[in-house]
DNA sequence: TTCAATACCGAACACACCGTTCGATACTAT
DNA sequence: ATAGTATCGAACGGTGTGTTCGGTATTGAA
């Protein structure tokens, strides 16, 4: 890729987050983002469509390295499906988060966070849905399985929710506890 | 209050709530709210200083609706609160929203439901906190206050989601059953 | 080094929506 | 009957969006 557009892409992305630390997306304008960023306007709508568009591919480039990086480290290392460590996952992604990568808990802080939130949940839907049975939860029987794999994953997101929103002041093993101790 | 009031007041929420229906909150204008309530542009901005304000109103009209109603049961028929029937008011609320009093349901289901599950999420809380030590639901003993309390709103929010993007084809009983199997 | 491709700039433009104003009209409560 | 008030509707200034286009600067490959 060029190296003016990718210059160009990050100065972006890098605004933007800026940005969405200090207010909501609805109240953030193209002007702003393009100001901050200091790119011309119709440089930045030959990258995205609209800001919608920017957020989206945001938060692909975020969260995507997020779950990737997960099972990625899952299928290197496959002792973590271990009957002895089942909850070696979720703890791995609180772990992930804790480093900050990306900027991802400004994002999961700040205003409102349901954009990111949505994307995270969609994310981890997916990852639990497909490793369901290696993560060694145990579903209690008359449960339907759509809802027992979402309410998993919403009690997960709510937990990182609470975390954050809290000040990160537990570590990743109390809160992986705190989680697998109401699921 | 001035007929007049009433009338123009009801014929907003109307075209909102049919509105929502149809596409989410941030792509409804003012126009098309006056235009489908037949309202004049000042008129609508006599009763709402904005549409977010709109929104507020709407949602505070609906779930102090719920709510004080499933209070005020539990306040007029206290057996509610017996031991024999922890899961009463889960139940109620269940069997509230299935009534489909003032179109929440469709608010709820939605395509961007974000709002009202986040006001419906507060009012819950609330409740939730207020009545933890009636409501029968044993907390594991290292769990923090507050993350218990947000979990079980998280969780019965959800589980309502749930319920109402599948279509509701499942009984308030089976669904407060679920609910109470995972929490 | 040269050069064609292409990314960027920035100003200008049409368009849509917002929230306000104001005089005229119609309704309401008493 | 009348004073008070809600509504109408058109118009206006302001802000943000997304596009266009001619000119400039950078890039990667020959």
């Amino acid at each position: 890729m060029d190296r003016r557009q990718r210059k160009t892409r990050e100065a972006i992305f890098g605004a933007f987050i800026a940005l969405l630390a200090k207010k909501s997306f609805e109240h953030i304008t193209v002007g702003e983002i393009i100001d901050k960023a200091d790119v011309g306007r119709a440089t930045f709508y030959a990258h995205f469509e609209t800001k919608d568009e920017l957020l989206r591919a945001l938060c692909a480039e975020l969260f995507d390295h997020v779950f990737e990086s997960a099972l990625g480290d899952e299928r290197a290392h496959s002792h973590i499906f271990d009957c002895q460590a089942p909850d070696s996952v979720f703890l791995h992604l609180l772990q992930h988060l804790q480093k900050n990568d990306n900027h991802i808990l400004q994002l999961l802080s700040c205003p409102n966070n349901e954009l990111f939130l949505r994307y995270f949940k969609d994310g981890l839907r997916a990852l639990i849905q497909r490793e369901q049975a290696q993560l060694g939860l145990c579903k209690p029987a008359q449960l339907p399985d759509d809802f027992w794999v979402n309410h998993v994953t919403a009690t997960f997101v709510e937990t990182v929710r609470w975390w954050v929103s809290h000040g990160m002041k537990q570590t990743p093993q109390t809160v992986a506890q705190y989680f697998l101790a109401v699921v």
